[in-house]
DNA sequence: CTGAATCCGCTATGATACTG
DNA sequence: CAGTATCATAGCGGATTCAG
């Protein structure tokens, strides 16, 4: 992708002037952002250390469902990404404490918002997916 | 997005008050919307049918690099969910118009905050990224 | 306890060609 | 113009096993 489209102006505003640079949404952090945050568990990790650090093992009980690979795996991401902070602490049996960063905690706000949207709004998705293939 | 909550997000905080029953919020509508949403094309049709109706090669030409068959699957899918409604005009030759549905706006709300995050913070992950890989 | 390594199926996405 | 059908591929994600 290309370098700073210091603008990117209008990704939200709910009017779009023109024809849309969709160049730039394209290859913009936004797209990007949501292939991240898209996958299986990184929306679920980030909620969760949003109420409270864990140790690696709590959060594989917590997740019910996640393999070891995926959990290691969606936390380095997340790690890379310096949303979370991986702290060992050298005790016997080694521990390992997960943790939002600060930047980590900022997105936990819009990501709230949009899971707020689908609790509230959960029914209706039912509703038209049901009228979609039953009627 | 939603007022007072200090950092916890509200989801969990009012249903998930414990050690966290991580099993309802696997099965909670809020990851099945990330996994709709984080696709690769469909936050993108939002935005772009959040500024106005489109038709299909309209659109087509406008993501510049999505094949017929993703943008057509895309689309179904989000029609399916109640958020894109499609119009067809009886003319010739025949034209088929695209649109947020009262639903698919009130989702624009909260994907557009999460898209004005991933503006702001791009350089944030960035640097982080880079701290991960180079030093 | 906290991972890494390996094998493998599934699904998302793309390329291409064809249709009403 | 607005799709559909078919084939091919890469990566996600799960199960299992091994290790510090």
């Amino acid at each position: 992708m290309s370098g700073t489209h210091t603008g990117v102006p209008s990704v939200l505003a709910h009017e779009l002037p023109r024809p849309v640079p969709i160049d730039e949404l394209e290859a913009c952090p936004v797209g990007e952002l949501f292939r991240r945050l898209g996958d299986k568990w990184s929306m679920l990790l980030l909620i969760l250390l949003g109420g409270r650090p864990h140790r690696y093992n709590e959060l594989h009980r917590a997740i019910e469902g996640i393999s070891q690979r995926m959990l290691t795996r969606t936390l380095r991401a997340l790690e890379t990404d310096g949303l979370v902070r991986r702290e060992v602490h050298p005790t016997v049996p080694p521990g390992v404490e997960y943790s939002l960063t600060p930047l980590g905690r900022t997105l936990l706000e819009p990501v709230s918002a949009l899971a707020d949207w689908a609790v509230r709004h959960e029914a209706d998705i039912r509703e038209a997916r049901f009228r979609h293939t039953g009627a």
